[in-house]
DNA sequence: AATCTTTATTGCAATATTGCAATATTAAAT
DNA sequence: ATTTAATATTGCAATATTGCAATAAAGATT
């Protein structure tokens, strides 16, 4: 036991829980801001950005890529990183859901 | 090591990724879902509505609580949790934020 | 071809998360 | 005061995540 029950929940609460999480890291969360803040998305300096070690960035980069909020073009020997706003975009939609939701009720606590 | 590098990242990169980091699992989108759900914020019975033991719902509840995202009165020998607004808002904000940045630039993958 | 540059992968140690049975706590009901 | 009901806490096992050094892979440069 001790391994999440994810078969238990909807396709829609996973992939939600699953793009949440992607972004459940302060150096996942530092990336996106990144990637946002440069016009071009070259991508090889993120290392220099952030203080960690280079297998630790090329491993979050993976998750984000797993997670659907970044898409990388192969150029050369580099690779261009930028986010993929489809994941963006799926995150506002839900949560602008919750909170029209919230807005016809009277909270209560 | 192995534990989070949470030091290196700004404040608000680590409120970001606390707040996507409790919603970034299926049972807590799930318990979510459900205080939205009902009117009123009767809460015991998400035990009944998961298929998680009580003690494993109360675990999840905190963290939800601890990440800002619900909130918990006392009454009587119950406790009715409901969500906290301000929580959706700042992820909705975080997001729109992000959204418009990327519309002002050519996507380039 | 040998080298450099960039990114990915592997293997490992440290730590965190998940889930639950057992138990504790707290307040209402009898 | 005892019992019941609702929730929290503790302690533990199973699993996942985080970070990095070492290494691999793949294209560019010389």
């Amino acid at each position: 036991m001790g391994a999440s029950k994810t078969e238990y929940f909807s396709a829609k609460q996973n992939e939600i829980a699953a793009i949440a999480k992607a972004i459940g890291h302060p150096a996942r969360v530092a990336i996106l801001e990144y990637l946002v803040k440069v016009d071009a998305c070259i991508c090889g300096d993120i290392v220099n950005e952030l203080p960690l070690a280079q297998p630790t960035v090329s491993q979050h980069l993976r998750e984000l890529k797993n997670a659907g909020l970044i898409k990388g073009n192969i150029e050369g020997n580099a690779i261009c990183y930028c986010i993929d706003e489809k994941a963006i975009e799926k995150l506002k939609k839900y949560f602008d859901g919750i909170s029209n939701k919230l807005l016809k009720k009277n909270s209560c606590c």
